[in-house]
DNA sequence: TTGATATGGGATAACAACAGTCCTATATTA
DNA sequence: TAATATAGGACTGTTGTTATCCCATATCAA
């Protein structure tokens, strides 16, 4: 279904509280403000955090009135960065493999696998996509604005459309 | 991860089979034939076809010499078609349903959610590039064509990279 | 120095989705 | 009638997600 987790959906909203708020204000935001503001629970909240921490997304400050702020501007923070964080790297096949490891581990039908080509292109192009997807954008509602020039063909109706019709 | 599951690839697989086949003889193929061509597991390859049977993506012929074949041209069957018939509509969060649905079921914190607009907003345009992507593509490694004209700012760093410069 | 606050790093258990197997019914052909 | 092949669904093991909890460490203020 291509559906984000909760916890990346956990760490969007955070990050934006941040975006938000760090733009007026320099101090850290503790994770139980975070999880009061936008109703996120508060555990889960905080795994999240550490985990956009050990990725360099946000930094820390421990003791009192310490927390969480983002560690670059929200138009140097992508999509890309906080899937990666959180749900790992994005593959949409195991033949999608990092650049650099060591490929094709377990498709036992690569050699003769007629769209591996295919789908690796159309893999680069998702990571191209959500490495250019900025938290800045998610947040000014311009998410139009770095995809908007597609330049593709006429959307095709759905299959349930044309089987609706008959 | 984004991951497809593996439904989802034997389904790309096996309807570039018949694609292909059937661009040079009318006649269905079995399951059990596509399961050997391309090392596929019977058991699992034969729900994948049903699947795609019941939602109109193919056509069956049943008895001795039957088999399956593709329902239209290779350039009329959608990557947004054979998701939604293997793993069911693409939605990146609860907030994003179908048009017609009752919206919005389950998240509580909609009505603070600095996101939701955006996210939406961003599933339609996954949903627009799948639904543009063909069978038809994948089969003549011309993935590149449908999206080759994007017109983006160039790739961001990943934060992996900034990170490993630090 | 002590206590309160907040993050850092895991360990662990409940739960849901996926992956895979199996069985029976139905249609078609030889 | 026998063999082949799809139609439909029940069922189970595995995996990944979701969520909770515990203890260590750092910081600040009284």
């Amino acid at each position: 279904m291509f559906t984000l987790t909760r916890k990346t959906d956990y760490a969007l909203v955070a990050l934006a509280g941040l975006a938000e708020s760090g733009a007026r204000n320099p101090d850290p935001i503790s994770a139980r403000e975070l999880s009061q503001r936008y109703h996120l629970p508060l555990p889960i909240l905080m795994k999240v955090l550490k985990e956009l921490h050990r990725a360099g997304i946000i930094r820390s400050q421990r003791g009192v009135n310490g927390g969480y702020a983002l560690a670059d501007s929200p138009a140097d923070i992508t999509l890309g960065d906080v899937l990666a964080a959180i749900e790992g790297p994005v593959r949409l096949t195991a033949c999608c493999e990092e650049e650099d490891a060591h490929a094709q581990a377990g498709c036992d039908l690569e050699a003769r696998c007629p769209i591996t080509r295919s789908v690796q292109r159309f893999n680069g192009r998702i990571n191209g996509i959500i490495a250019r997807v900025t938290l800045a954008d998610l947040l000014g509602s311009e998410v139009d604005v770095p995809l908007h020039a597609i330049g593709l063909p006429p959307r095709r109706r759905s299959r349930a459309a044309l089987n609706a019709r008959a």
